[in-house]
DNA sequence: GATGAATGAGGATTCATTCAT
DNA sequence: TATGAATGAATCCTCATTCAT
């Protein structure tokens, strides 16, 4: 054991996996950004980490395992950093701050990584992928689900999924228009989404969260 | 019997000829539906069209092509269909009536060619079939644009543009929740459509649609 | 404790060494037996050896050498267990005797060494492993030759090869038989064996091995 | 119309593809028996055919394919050309005459078309093919025994059964004998393989095929 | 025009082997 | 020594596109 007695070199080789994992992920990230999951090709994207295709194929069995295990990364990051801190909400809030944080909140995680996006969206994503990240989806839809339900305890499951699902909507749909533009008017972008989401909300929540809405549902239109 | 030589031969051969386009347009939709711009094979599209790849690309020097043709053809129908509809709108109209024709308007074609939103959406389409379906995109919001400016004559165009893409991208997130739901909940997520976009504009545009508002936009959140 | 500084050193890491060669070489027993020579991968062996690729490569240059050496241990051991016990032949021993007699010892030595076959028969084996195996294939033929010589006195030298040549290949066309056969019918095939080749010899070399034949070759057919 | 108006032309593509298809499975059994199937590349074939990797997989969709179409094509030919002949033996044929016979043509066959042995020897060949082979192994066995029940009436069948597969493992053990041996050599090789079949059944069936033994079978060793 | 064969570069993946630690 | 990461040529196979008929 030639090993300087420290706190934790359980293996010093897999620290070099590690990183090279990382980098992986980093060069698969962008290149499914620049071309879409489809059109990547292990290649281009060991190429892009500085690797020989060898080198990927020691750490992921394939392409998709890419893709999933850089979906699974990315939603433990999101719940590490904005996670926990949605989840509890101040029923005094008044709805548009709410909205505003969150938004603004998952608008900066998905600048800074924007295969989020990438892989939320392929429409010719195969299969097992987009099983997988439907769960991603499916979490924040939970997430949302369980936000709404804390402030419509009387609206029915199933509503209370629509809604969520046409938030969500509404966020990804905003998202890719913050995403092409820059400077002011991207931040008008984000002004946009939440306007849009404030103004579908506040009949369903009310005004502050704690007002707790009567009728619940499709009251309107 | 190769042909009975006469004046019309061009003709018969073009009526031939617009048949096979049409013949492999729809194929190509079908395909490209099926998995997508990326993943589509000009020898599968062939396939589904039932004649050889020979004959593909006596009609399309390539698979671009393909798609750009079927993009111009479905802007064209749309034209056709609703565009002229949607035009001249009666200041009278509430709100949310308009929006409510427009939606169920859309929904129709784009559940009578799911190519449409295929085409729309991919994000590994490559570069110049990308600028083609901008141009579809580019269209569609001129014509909200169009609307919008008629009942907001005080509002700068740059704020009607960010408009209508917010509008335009509330429609196509919506879309895809329809897409994938039928019956009764897909009644209902059409509604939803309806309602985020009315609630949307309703602070812009008034509750009539002439009834011009005086406080021009964002002036919220 | 790496090593307690004293004379035995190198006998200590030859042991080890010699401890994982033969972990190494079971290894890839077991995996040529499973998937034949051409489609063992090393990385397969050294994990069935639960070895890293880099140890295998450190005792041996290379996957033929495994090969090789596989083969003249299997051919040392067999010379160790039976070789000598094959080789003098008591003159008076009824011929069906001293068949059945090695017949049954070589099923014995093929049955707990299932490797030897698979080595012995791979089509796609790469030419030097085949000349090894030529020499495996020789030292049996050698072998079976001089039992012929010490009773066919008098039978040109090619005759005698071209009887155990075809001894043999009785006898491997026969083990496979009885390989892929269990309990009662493995046995019923072993019988098999021994009334083919008592049959094909009697007639040379009599019902005694004593018994010299006179003519010694083609009488019959 | 550029064809000599003659019987049958119904497609002249075909005829192209015919001759394709042809010229790879030449190029196939060419390759199979230089390297054995595991080694054989795909590449390597088209190489030999004389057509781009692409063309070969226009007519068949992967290596297995071109193995078991090759069995098909030999089992079929060997049908054709011996099958007839082998099936009625006047009981009245001695039985060296009748095994000569099956033999020579056997020998012939195989001489013509070597891979037929490589493809039936694989040890390392993947499941489909080994089936697909187990098929023509189990025609020719199925055949064997035929021959092997109408003088054996009285005999079980699993020891028909049992005879045949002893009959067809003397058979291929000789032939690879016989392949690796020329001129004089090959042929008293060939007179072995004879000596070797006719000494095995004479006791079980009898001098004359008619003779029906009434022992049956194995009470000897 | 139509056909289907032909092409060959490119993509995912494997594997024998080497190398830094 | 042992490890496991690294390599890159080679494999099977696909597909947009071209060509002879």
């Amino acid at each position: 054991m030639p090993e300087t007695p420290g706190k934790e070199q359980p293996r010093r080789r897999q620290a070099r996996g590690e990183r090279r994992i990382a980098q992986l992920l980093e060069a698969a990230a962008t290149v499914f950004c620049a071309t879409g999951y489809t059109a990547a090709s292990t290649n281009a994207i060991a190429r892009e980490a500085g690797v020989s295709p060898g080198t990927l194929y020691q750490f992921f069995p394939n392409k998709e395992a890419l893709a999933i295990e850089l979906g699974d990364r990315l939603m433990h990051e999101m719940r590490e950093t904005y996670g926990e801190a949605l989840a509890p909400v101040d029923p005094a809030t008044p709805l548009h701050e709410a909205v505003s944080a969150a938004v603004d909140r998952f608008i900066a995680f998905n600048t800074e990584h924007p295969v989020f996006f990438a892989l939320m969206h392929g429409p010719d994503i195969p299969g097992r992928i987009a099983e997988e990240h439907d769960a991603l989806h499916a979490a924040l839809i939970a997430r949302i689900e369980e936000l709404l339900a804390s402030v419509l305890p009387d609206t029915p499951g199933t509503e209370v999924t629509r809604t969520a699902q046409v938030c969500l909507g509404i966020y990804k749909a905003g998202l890719e228009l913050v995403l092409i533009h820059e400077g002011a008017e991207r931040a008008a972008y984000i002004q946009e989404i939440k306007h849009v989401l404030i103004r579908y909300l506040e009949p369903l929540v009310g005004d502050r969260l704690g007002e707790i809405q009567l009728t619940g549902g499709d009251r309107q239109g």
